[in-house]
Formats: structure tokens, C-alpha cells, sequence
DNA sequence: ACAATTTCTGAAACCGTTTTCAGACGACGT
DNA sequence: ACGTCGTCTGAAAACGGTTTCAGAAATTGT
């Protein structure tokens, strides 16, 4: 009923607990033989916190993400796992739901029970990056930058030149009423995808009313309503560029709500690819990136942080991005739209 | 630099470390006052691994599902986050990518680091829980049967009716030539999909070549495939139940391929609604089941049998689904005169 | 065969908590 | 005042491993 100890194993082989130890541990010992069969006769497995607390390691890793149902993040996890499977760590995985003050909760619970820590943190001025570095917790930032910029290993894309990216498809397709639906901007996505909106306009010398800057909160919901301000404004965009995956979702329902037609009435780019971007109609043009890698990048960052003590400079490594070009842009519509407005609004 | 201790703690404030133990769980002491201060100047936090060694207890409950990307498992990791937010317990998830030695080993590894657990098993002969049952380990089973029924807390979903609801939805458009794309049968939602499928069809007097039954084991590559063979039958069905949500992107994207047309051409129904369904086109009709609370639920079970260990019998939970009617599906594209025209009835 | 060396072993200390177990202290009744 | 309680306290023993240390056994050299 109770989990054999050590000294179980011990008694049943004949050995002391000091041997068994060793043998486990990978030390030659003469009685290898026996103490095997007594470990797997008792099914002995060591207890995780009797080794930690002497160790001081816990063999185990924690993820942290503002929101596991997002696909993206979801694909983080799972390339992270992908590294981590071979090698004996475990990993916890929490979220926070954007919200900081959850994230410092989460992040203060797991801080003493993992060796190091892959966190995604809700917001640039959050604190817990600072309380992991000062409880000696090797971490590497994941998709967002720390408030103390260049002190912690980062894995970020280049989500300004995605941005960039973007706006110059829908410019190089003939637009120029070019809206965006942004996420919070106090998040590094949130705020480089944002500036790599406005600089490339600027760059291109287009000057936009202030509403075609919509927030979106980085939620379906946010994106909906943002699309629909957008919709109702007297002289509407003809293309928008959606800040991320979510906030698409959203935004596409309320175009359609309105009835809409994409590409011919306006044109869309997103951020971040999904399975269902192809089976859209039409596919939908997004601006992708190697999601898993990402993951798995920081995982290995954080591995060789945890084994390999001696660079004391932080790593910032910057994914490119691309844009994957589907049907949802087109030409802008040559008269204002405005006229054919139907269904539901504000 | 090194975490402080409960001895760190006694020495700051002028007492034995007993008593600041009893103190930190809550007993009368009569320098309370002191200890509070010297825990908030030294940051003490105990160490779980000490904690856990001693009490036996962990704080932790494991949350183990075969695919922490699809929208089903995120949404469930959600609901019993949700539950265990306020009370003391962290969160271990861990992913086991549909295979039974994943899980096995996974399992293996959580087994002796948590209080408790929540397992969505891959497949029903899966050693997993009779592993988890013998080391004593509170498990609550999450969508998935265990191979020795009735001896674990399940929580469910009508996979039977949701299959019935679903095919029954076409019958009564005017379908006959129904297909089915099905998940892995050795698990209980593809197993009792399959069979709802089999028993409304029969029971309707339906006889169907095998070939309409097409294997998609639950991811969307599978799904696909299967969708590829069915449109290349000799005489391809005018209706398809696509047996979950991963399934389904892969066999709206072979249609798409094809260039068949919804629902002129096929009607569709999903199982597993998810954000995207209402913005596809049409909008896809599917079965729906709350996700959210599925998790929700099998948390506040696993929680009262963590600390209520009252009842030996083991609960069964099996939610209700229902159909969300969108617009994927309509009469059959050669419907015999006289048949149903339009719209659904009953 | 014997000393010098190397390899292997068990006892014991330790990791940071919780929890007995006596004993110390103050409050109380008479 | 004095014994009797009840409350609060610190020393010490666990919990299940790892690691140091010194000693025993095996190996080697001559």
C-alpha cells in the first residue's frame, strides 16, 4: 500500500541504503544484479521530494502563459515538450489568463518548486521576470520582453517587421484606408506589431484618422467590437490588419454579421496561422511564424542556461516571420462602401 | 543569494523553529507578531519539498490529455483551473500526444508528485489508471472510459445521442447515403460515436456499404485522408458526420480541395463546436457540449475525493450534448421526388 | 607473501519541514 | 500562598533520499 522506500529496496536486497543509492545513481556496485530485481519486485520508484530537498533540484520545468486555449501558445507547449521528452524533466504548465496579478500568484507558487522556468509574461511591466532572476531561477522569456530590457534570455519574432509586412501587402495591393485592430499595448506583440503598423504608413507617407487605430484587447470579443467601430465609421477603412489570431476570429465574425464581402469590399491580414485559415472563404492572409520552434528554441536556451552556468550575457534571439499570401486581399473597392450596410451593429 | 529557512526565520525573530512552523499553519503563538516580520524582511517561503516529504502531501494535481492543441482539452485545462484557482493546489499538465507509452511513462513520472489526478487516457485499454488506482492516487477519468469500468469517477459526454442528434439531423433533411469519419475506435468517444452512428442508421432501416465508415483517428491529417477516399467512392455519400473538431478542419480542407460545395453538394455535421465554425462558410453545424465545465466538473469531483473519502462507489458523470444548427447542412444535392425539400423537420 | 594501492562498502550527517514529547510558564481556584 | 490546570514552548525525532568519511575488501606490484 505505501510506496516502498530506499530502505526497503535496501533490506530486500541485502545491501545498505548508501549502495542502492549509489547503483541508482549510476556508481559500479557489485550487488547491481540484485538490487535490480529488488527494485522491480517492489516497484520502487524514489520519492521526487526527498531527492529535491536534499538536491536542490526538482527535476522539473515550468511553462507559463497568459492563455493555453490560444493555439499559438498551445503550439509553444508543445514544442517545448518536444525537447524536454528525452531528458528527465517534467513540466508544469500554468496560465494566467492576461492577467498580471495572476501571473505573479502562479509564478510566486511555482518559483520554489522548478529548476527553471519558460514564462510568457502577461505584460512588459510585470514583475515576475524580476522576482524569478532574483530567487536565482534560470528563465528564458517567451514572445514578450521583460520591463528590465536585456537581462533575461528572450525568444521573440519580429513581430514590427510582420506588421511591416503586412501593411506593405495590403499598400503593394492598392490600399491606402488601412485600419488595424491592435492588442493591449503594454504587451511586446501588442506594441511592435502596433508601431510596425504606424511606421510603415508613415514611411509611405499616409496619414490616417485616429480611429483607424481600433484596440482589441488580444480577445475575440475586443476584435469584434473593434471590427464593428470600424465598420460604422463614415468613411471606412478598405483593409485591415488584425493584430493576432483571436482577435481575427472575432473580427471576421463581425464582418460577417454585417455582411461584408472579403476581399471585394474589404481586404484582411492576420497574425499568426491556424489550421482553419484555409478552409476560410476566402483563406485568409496571415502573417505566420514557426510557432513550435519558438518553443522549442526557448526550451533549449533554458536547458543550457540550467547546465551550463557560464555565459552571463542574456540571449535575445528575433524569429523572422512571413506572410503567407491566401485570397483575403484584393484591390480596394473603387466607391466607398457605406450604402450596403445590414445586420446588427454597436 | 540562497532561499532563507524556517531556521532563518527563528533566528530573526528570537524563537525555535517549531514554533514558527506552528505559527505558519495557524496555531496560537505568542510571537506571531515578530515571525510575520521576519518572514515578510527575509521573503521565507517553505520549501514544498520539505513540506511534501514530511506530510506526504504535495499541493499538486496532475492534468494529463492526449492533446493539449486541440480546443477541447484547452478548454477543459481552463475549467479545472478555474476550480482550483482560489484553493491551494498548482497544476501540472502534461501532454502524452495520443500514445499509450507516452502516457504510460508520463503517468509513471507524475504519479509520485501529486495528490491527485486528471486523466483523459488515450485509448481504453490503457494501463494508466489501474497503474494510478494501485499506487493509491485519487483519479478522476475525463471523456475517456477505463478499461475496468465502474471503478473510477468519470466524467462523460452523451457520445451515443451526440452521434444520434448528429445523424438523425441529416435523416431528417433527406439524407440516406450518410458517412461517418471516425476517430481511433479503441477510444470511448470514437467507439461510442461510431456505434450512435451505426445504431440511428440501423435503427432507421438504413443499410450502408462499409466503405462509408472511413477511419480518421482524431487528427486532421487523418480526417483529410478519409474525406479524400469518401469523395472518390464510385457513389459518394451526400451527407458526412465527422467525428470531432480536429477531423473536421482536415476534411473541410480535402472538400475544399475537391471543389465540392457545402451543402449543396455534402451536407456536414462536426462534432465539438469551436470559435471558427460560426465564421466558416456556410457556418458549420455541429454537436455541441459544454468543455469548460466538463473540466470544471471533474475537478470539484477530484477535489472532494482528495479530501472526502467517504464514498467508495465510483461516480459517473455523463453530460448532455446538443445540435447547434448552423448552415452546413441542407437537403441531398438528388433528392427523390417527393422527399423532404427544405429545412429541417421533427 | 606482503605492502601499497585502488575499489567498494556501510554508518552517519544532512537537506527543511512537521510533529511528538516533556517541560516551563502563567492563570486559576481555594 | 500553594498546588493544579491549561497553554505555549523548544529539543529531538522523523520523512526518504544523497553524500562524506573512514574503513574493509579486492587488486596490484615486487
Amino acid at each position: 500500500m505505501k510506496p516502498p522506500t530506499i530502505t526497503d529496496v535496501a533490506q530486500e536486497a541485502g545491501v545498505s541504503v548508501s549502495t542502492v543509492s549509489r547503483h541508482l545513481r549510476g556508481d559500479r556496485v557489485r550487488a547491481a544484479e540484485r538490487i535490480n530485481r529488488a527494485v522491480a519486485r517492489l516497484r520502487y520508484r524514489p520519492s521526487p521530494a526527498a531527492q529535491s530537498l536534499k538536491s536542490g533540484k526538482t527535476g522539473a520545468i515550468a511553462l507559463v502563459v497568459p492563455d493555453i486555449t490560444n493555439p499559438f501558445f498551445a503550439a509553444v507547449v508543445r514544442g517545448a515538450e518536444s525537447i524536454t521528452a528525452q531528458g528527465g524533466h517534467t513540466i508544469f504548465l500554468a496560465n494566467t489568463d492576461e492577467s498580471d496579478t495572476r501571473e505573479a500568484e502562479v509564478v510566486e507558487d511555482l518559483l520554489s518548486r522548478v529548476d527553471g522556468m519558460l514564462l510568457a509574461p502577461a505584460s512588459e511591466n510585470n514583475p515576475s521576470p524580476q522576482r524569478l532572476a532574483d530567487a536565482g531561477v534560470p528563465t528564458v522569456l517567451i514572445d514578450r520582453e521583460a520591463p528590465s530590457t536585456g537581462r533575461f534570455d528572450t525568444v521573440l519574432i519580429d513581430n514590427h517587421g510582420g506588421a511591416r509586412s503586412a501593411v506593405e501587402h495590403l499598400l503593394s495591393n492598392g490600399h491606402e484606408r488601412i485600419a488595424t485592430i491592435a492588442g493591449t499595448v503594454d504587451s511586446t506583440p501588442g506594441r511592435f506589431r502596433l508601431e510596425g503598423y504606424r511606421d510603415t504608413l508613415a514611411g509611405n507617407s499616409i496619414e490616417l484618422p485616429p480611429e483607424f487605430v481600433q484596440m482589441g484587447g488580444f480577445k475575440e470579443h475586443g476584435g469584434y467590437q473593434a471590427m464593428l467601430r470600424l465598420l460604422a465609421l463614415p468613411d471606412p477603412p478598405t483593409a485591415v490588419f488584425v493584430a493576432n489570431n483571436t482577435m481575427t476570429i472575432g473580427a471576421l465574425r463581425a464582418i460577417k454579421d454585417i455582411g461584408v464581402r472579403i476581399p471585394d469590399d474589404l481586404s484582411v491580414v492576420g497574425f499568426d496561422d491556424h489550421p482553419f485559415s484555409e478552409i476560410l472563404d476566402p483563406p485568409l492572409t496571415v502573417i505566420d511564424r514557426p510557432m513550435e520552434e519558438q518553443g522549442a528554441l526557448a526550451m533549449r536556451m533554458l536547458l543550457s542556461r540550467m547546465s551550463n552556468d557560464s555565459s552571463p550575457i542574456s540571449r535575445r534571439v528575433v524569429l523572422d516571420v512571413r506572410l503567407t499570401e491566401r485570397a483575403s486581399c484584393g484591390p480596394p473597392r473603387s466607391t466607398p462602401m457605406g450604402a450596403r450596410r445590414k445586420g446588427p451593429q454597436v
